[in-house]
DNA sequence: GTCTATAGCCCGATAGAC
DNA sequence: GTCTATCGGGCTATAGAC
């Protein structure tokens, strides 16, 4: 498609959120100035400002984009079956995207505090949908039977912390795999709700 | 025992540190400025430099302070029993302890990168000596077939995030009593680990 | 599309008066 | 023990050359 001259267009910007990505999940956004991520992509400092109006906004897009992906993801993944097999798909589905896109969920998760309040309002929406997700889930656990949960959103709070945790300590090429990993937590989950996958079930 | 002049010294002191404690905990270490803390003490930026030679120290000294706390307050809670009535114990004092300090604890866990390099290998030593009292319990409720844990680690590392979690919601005056969150909680974690407290046991 | 230069501001830390 | 003033530098964002 020939593009008049210079560098490749349509290549920076990406290149740009990815530098970004990954120093506010390295360093925290506060302590990333756009000079660092300028360097990271190899340009000036300058030039950034052809791809994004200003760092608050390249937080928010960052955050937004992976919070739609992580919903949109979901919603092509759920089994949609009994819930305790939707508990154990979620949770294989949420250590999976976690250990896919680690810097992405550790500042949707850490870097609420740095968002302005407009973009934060946004941002916590999508959030509060993601965790929703679990609440369900686990209200229909309880309405079947299938689950012991004193209180849905206590519940649904503590095993999104459990799980999202994952980040905080999984390396790649360490003692465990990733399959593993995903099973150990998804029947920690279980076990934490009083639940077992209907696979397992004794009759 | 009349100080020869000025305000109360030995009490500027505590009130910076709680300072420090209560805005690197709302805003991150990196994004507040100790003109800030100046500002919450009610002092000039000057005056801080007369309690910490610098902004690193000041955080360091928060970090080390807590965790040490932490580890001393939990060698005298231990019931030294069985293991898994030891889990419950140490889920209810984490939650507890979380619940009345939720900035320092959030600080422990979340300004690890904010260190430099010499302490943050102190803190990572403490940090690590902690959650060994977790491995450990789990470790013994294993040895002793009161719990199923394929992996002791991970399972320490998931129970800690979940635990420590709860400072992401909970605010006090809210839907739950502390006694409430303490114990549903405990419940969770003892689930997730396969075990029951002894007085649930069915002999 | 990227560069260099810079405006305007805030930073951590220090010096010295009181 | 606190103040004011300040040093030296880094910050975001913009302007204008190429």
């Amino acid at each position: 498609m020939a593009r008049p001259s210079g560098s490749d267009a349509g290549v920076t910007g990406p290149r740009v959120r990815d530098a970004a990505e990954r120093l506010f999940a390295a360093h925290g956004y506060a302590a990333v100035s756009m000079r660092a991520i300028a360097a990271e992509v190899g340009i000036g400092a300058g030039a950034l400002y052809h791809y994004t109006p200003d760092k608050q906004t390249l937080l928010f897009q960052l955050m937004r984009a992976h919070l739609e992906e992580v919903i949109a993801a979901w919603a092509e993944t759920d089994p949609k079956g009994a819930p305790a097999d939707r508990l154990d798909a979620f949770a294989r589905f949420h250590i999976q995207f976690h250990l896919d896109r680690p810097e992405a969920v550790f500042i949707a998760y850490m870097e609420l505090r740095a968002l302005e309040p407009d973009n934060f309002a946004v941002i916590e929406t999508l959030r509060r949908r993601y965790e929703a997700i679990l609440r369900d889930i686990l209200a229909a656990g309880v309405a079947a039977g299938e689950m012991q949960v004193a209180d849905v959103p206590l519940a649904a709070n503590a095993l999104i912390a459990m799980l999202t945790g994952v980040t905080t300590w999984y390396r790649e090429g360490g003692r465990l795999e990733r399959g593993e990993v995903e099973t150990l937590y998804a029947q920690m989950a279980l076990g934490a709700v009083g639940a077992q996958k209907s696979s397992a079930k004794t009759f």
